[in-house]
DNA sequence: ACCTGAACACCGTTCAAGT
DNA sequence: ACCTGAACACCGTTCAAGT
C-alpha cells in the first residue's frame, strides 16, 4: 500500500524519513507511551536518527501531529452515507469519529481549529458527510453549521471519554450538593463507577432526534 | 470578599502569595499573553518573587491551572434554574459556559477530566443544574448523562470558537470536494468568513429540542 | 540532499542555604 | 514559614561542519 511498494527489486526501497515513516513512528511512540512520551528526541530514536535530522523533513513537531491527525482520519467510518438512512449514517460516523479521537485526546484541540486546506483525507470525510446530508434533503446552506455542531459534540465527547472513573465522586459532599449527589448515586446504581458512554449515547440520541425533526420540517416546506 | 478583608487595620493585610493572589496573577498573565505566555517564570515575575518561591504554595503548575478553572466557574450563569422554564435556563447556562471557556480553550481538556471533589465552585454549578433538572421533571437517574452530554457539546463548541476564519477555505479544492465546497459557499453567503456561532446555535437548538421531546415523554409515563 | 554533534534559549521543579 | 539562587533534567529548534 505505502509508497515504494511497486519499485523494482534491488533498488533501495524508500526514503527512510518519508512522511509515512515519520507518521508511523510517531503513532508507535504515542501508542507505546502516550502523548507525554511523544518528544522529538523519542521520535528520532524510534527512527534511528539524530533529532536534528528530522528538521530536514519537518518544519516543527506540530507538523508531525498534523500528519498523525490526517492519518487517523482514514479510520473514521463514512460508509453509511449514500447507503443508509441519514440518521443511521450519521450515527455510525459519529461513533467511529469519537472512538478514534478518544484515544488521541491531545489531538482534539488541534483538529478543532485546523484548516481543511492541505488535509485531503480530512476533506474527503467532509465531502462524504456533506454529500450524504445533501442527498438526505438538507438544504445546501444548512449543512455546514449542522456538521460543525455534531463535530463539537463529538470532540467534547472524545475528551470526556478520558475522564477518570471517580470524576463525579462526591464522597463527603452530600451535605453541600444533595441533588447532584443523589443524581450521581441514582445513575451509578449499585456502586458502579462513572462511564462516559451513557452521556455520549444520550447526547447523540437527543441531537439526532432534534436534527431529524428539523429535517422533517425542511422537507415539508 | 477575599480572605483578610475583615482583619484589623494596621495588621499586615494578606499573605502575598495567597491562593487568590496567585490565581489573579495567573489570570492577568493569561489575559495579557495567552496560555503560551503562562509560564512559572512569568507568573513569579508578576507576583514579584523568584519562581522557586511559588513551590511553597503550589505543588505544580497544574495546580494553578485548576485554581484558574475554579475561579472561572463563578462566571457561569445558572440563574435560570429554579426561575425559568427548563429550556430557557439550560440555554442560558450553556451560552455562558461556552463563552467563558471559549476564551480559555487550553483549559477545556483539563476541565473535561477534572474530578469535582475539591472543586466547590464547580460542584455548586452542578448542584444548581441538577436541582433545576430535577424540578423540571427529569427522573433523578437520567440527570447525569444528560448534563454530561450537554457539557461535551459545550466543551467542543468552546474549542471550535477558536477556529480561524479560513478553517473551511477550500480555495483550489472545488474539484476534489464539490458538495462540501458548495455547502461552504452557500453558508458563507456573499464571501463571508466562517463564524462558529451558527454551529453552536444549530447544535444547541437541536439538542435542547431532542431533550425536551424526551422530557415530555418521561412526564407522560 | 541529508546527516551529526554542539549549542541555544528556554521549560518546570528541587534543594541547600539563608532569614 | 517562606524566601533566594544555583542546579537539574529535560524541551524544541538552529546551525556549522561533514559526506
Amino acid at each position: 500500500m505505502g509508497e515504494g511498494t511497486h519499485r523494482r527489486a534491488g533498488r533501495p526501497s524508500t526514503k527512510v524519513l518519508s512522511r509515512q515513516a515519520i507518521t508511523d513512528a510517531a503513532l508507535d511512540v504515542i501508542e507505546h507511551g502516550g502523548y507525554d512520551a511523544f518528544t522529538v528526541a523519542k521520535l528520532a530514536r524510534a527512527l534511528g536518527v539524530a533529532p536534528s535530522a528530522l528538521y530536514n523533513h519537518v518544519r516543527s513537531k506540530q507538523d508531525v501531529l498534523l500528519w498523525v491527525q490526517e492519518d487517523l482520519m482514514t479510520k473514521v467510518d463514512v460508509s453509511g452515507f449514500g447507503t443508509e438512512p441519514w440518521a443511521v449514517a450519521t450515527r455510525r460516523w459519529a461513533l467511529s469519529y469519537r472512538d478514534v479521537f478518544a484515544r488521541h485526546a491531545p489531538l482534539v484541540p488541534v483538529i478543532a481549529v485546523m484548516p481543511v486546506a492541505g488535509a485531503p483525507r480530512t476533506l474527503a470525510v467532509y465531502e462524504a458527510v456533506a454529500a450524504g446530508f445533501a442527498e438526505a434533503g438538507w438544504p445546501i446552506g444548512t449543512i455546514v453549521p449542522v456538521v460543525v455542531a455534531l463535530e463539537s459534540f463529538i470532540f467534547g465527547s472524545a475528551l470526556d471519554a478520558n475522564a477518570p472513573a471517580d470524576i463525579f465522586d462526591t464522597a463527603d459532599l452530600a451535605g453541600v450538593s444533595p441533588v447532584f449527589t443523589a443524581a450521581i448515586d441514582a445513575f451509578a446504581g449499585s456502586g458502579g463507577d462513572y462511564t462516559p458512554d451513557a452521556g455520549f449515547d444520550a447526547g447523540l440520541d437527543a441531537m439526532i432526534a432534534g436534527l431529524e425533526a428539523r429535517l422533517d420540517r425542511l422537507r415539508n416546506d
